[in-house]
DNA sequence: TTGTGTTTTACGACCTCC
DNA sequence: GGAGGTCGTAAAACACAA
């Protein structure tokens, strides 16, 4: 945006102050609005009202127009030394005391109102820049966390077939075992082999074709872990 | 040229604080 | 109760694509 440029109604008026009247999208009925409100003839109930503007090309010299000047709204473009100004005092203090705005004010001869208003804007689009930020970071740590997920499934998913495969060695040397032949007084090692089950008895309440053996505490802690991230 | 989206200035309504 | 805040919105100017 280009605020060095002045506004038509500016360069016809030779000022910066015009008053405005509107007209609204569904007719054509110019709907006066005012600053103190007290015309408003509509009761306690809370009303929109229309402000008054100056239509594209319309004389601002004529009695009316000079006479609304004092009673309606009027607005103005700042100028760029303006909006400068009020950048830099933004930049100090987004807050605006009673005697910072008329200071302001003075010096760049605005009405205080308008500083009040540019401000009141300002704090606006600061506060919608600062929403965004906030929502880009959001939205960076939550892409960085659903990465971070599938890499874990990934691994998840490699390390059940490294499971399964192991699952399938230890039923081969277990079947191999099983076919030797017995020595009912040979060596504890030979007595074991007996004791193991020849027959897996499955983990209850798991899908894992896991020998009964190998459910020690460990092994159940573990595995709950991976459920519970398989489940996630 | 025209339609549409964005920016800027301004205000009304309502809220909070002193 | 008044001053100053936020929020939502109007309207003009402007930017830009079709």
């Amino acid at each position: 945006m280009d605020h060095g440029r002045l506004m038509d109604d500016q360069m016809m008026l030779g000022s910066q102050v015009y008053p405005y009247t509107t007209q609204t999208q569904n007719s054509n009925c110019i709907i006066v609005n005012q600053i103190d409100g007290s015309s408003s003839g509509e009761g306690s109930k809370p009303v929109k009202r229309r402000r008054k503007r100056r239509s594209k090309g319309s004389s601002t010299t004529n009695e009316e127009d000079v006479a609304e000047i004092g009673g309606m709204l009027r607005k103005r473009k700042l100028t760029d030394e303006q909006v400068n100004m009020l950048e830099y005092s933004f930049g100090n203090e987004h807050k605006l005391e009673s005697g910072r705005k008329e200071k302001i004010a003075g010096e760049l001869g605005l009405d205080p109102r308008q500083v009040a208003v540019w401000f009141q804007n300002r704090r606006a689009r600061w506060k919608n820049k600062k929403l965004e930020e906030e929502y880009s970071k959001l939205k960076n740590h939550h892409d960085t966390v659903v990465l971070g997920q599938c890499q874990l499934e990934s691994q998840i998913l490699k390390l059940k077939e490294q499971l399964s495969e192991a699952q399938s060695e230890i039923r081969k040397l277990s079947e191999r075992l099983e076919e030797m032949p017995t020595n009912s007084s040979s060596s504890s090692l030979s007595v074991e082999a007996n004791d193991a089950p020849t027959d897996f008895e499955l983990a209850p309440e798991t899908n894992y074709n896991i020998p009964f053996y190998m459910l020690d505490n460990n092994y159940l802690q573990n595995m709950e872990y991976w459920d519970g991230l398989c489940m996630y």
